[in-house]
DNA sequence: AAAGTCGCCAACCGCTTTAAT
DNA sequence: CATTAAAGCGGTTGGCGACTT
């Protein structure tokens, strides 16, 4: 297709590499609307494109995939990556999952722009180990809620009466014991598209509003910088939450 | 105005996991 | 059960625009 400029320009074992044209776009978008995701090494080889199935795939799912925000991450947002982050660490596809709309390569790029630098320069307080016993609290609930995750697993196509029971299945153990169907529902109000596609934030916000804050309190002291950053300066998850994006 | 630096983001690479045979 | 191919994931790189000196 169309020759770019340096890399872009060199085929390397026949596939072209670099920057995508927006006819290659086009062609991606056409033969996946009509052929459904899946069986990339196949899309590369049958839609006309001179792209790996690989390189099919990452363009698909970071850029032309349909109902991708892009743009700006909103505050809530952040607060959602931060969280996830303090638990899963670099999980940055199991974060997406909680960001509909957003990709792992997005999260993973804001995470190193925004915080890496001040993960660093923090390292004494912000890289002190967890409690053993924390960690482990922290892995198991991981673990469980990847069961779950798997065993929630569907296609997107399956309608939203499932994608609703979905948001309960892919709930960490945590979260699920938090059973405030007014508050959810409020906030549900609130943030209508995010209930729509799972969730996780809605009981979050949910937990964070009760009592058991113990476990986030000790996420939170995790990395000063996200007081610094997000509330400029606030002292606590709960002024984060609360003055943050909640009201 | 030009040069240098920084931040952001798209895309690639290599490794791991999963599915098919 | 073993092997192989495909898909998925996280880390890294390079280009480009914005900002600073």
């Amino acid at each position: 297709m169309v020759g770019l400029m340096g890399w872009g320009s060199v085929p390397v074992q026949g596939w072209r590499k670099g920057p995508w044209t927006p006819e290659e776009d086009k062609l991606l978008s056409e033969y996946v609307s009509s052929h459904g995701e899946g069986r990339w090494s196949s899309v590369a080889r049958c839609s006309g494109l001179n792209r790996s199935g690989k390189s099919c795939r990452l363009r698909w799912v970071n850029y032309l995939r349909p109902g991708l925000k892009r743009g700006h991450i909103t505050t809530m947002e952040e607060g959602i990556i931060i969280e996830l982050h303090a638990l899963w660490g670099n999980k940055w596809s199991t974060i997406a999952r909680y960001l509909p709309g957003r990709t792992d390569n997005e999260i993973k790029n804001y995470w190193r722009t925004h915080f890496k630098k001040n993960q660093k320069q923090q390292k004494p307080k912000a890289q002190q180990p967890l409690e053993p016993k924390l960690q482990q609290q922290q892995q198991q609930q991981q673990e469980d809620h990847e069961i779950k995750l798997e065993n929630g697993k569907m296609g997107e196509a399956q309608g939203k009466q499932e994608a609703i029971s979905m948001e309960d299945q892919c709930l960490p153990v945590m979260y699920q014991e938090i059973d405030d169907h007014q508050a959810r529902q409020q906030v549900a109000s609130m943030y209508p598209t995010i209930l729509e596609d799972l969730c996780l934030p809605v009981t979050y916000q949910d937990h964070l509003q009760g009592e058991d804050q113990g476990l986030w309190g000790g996420l939170w002291n995790l990395d000063d910088t996200i007081d610094h950053t997000i509330s400029g300066g606030g002292n606590s998850s709960q002024n984060y939450y609360n003055g943050g994006y909640i009201f």
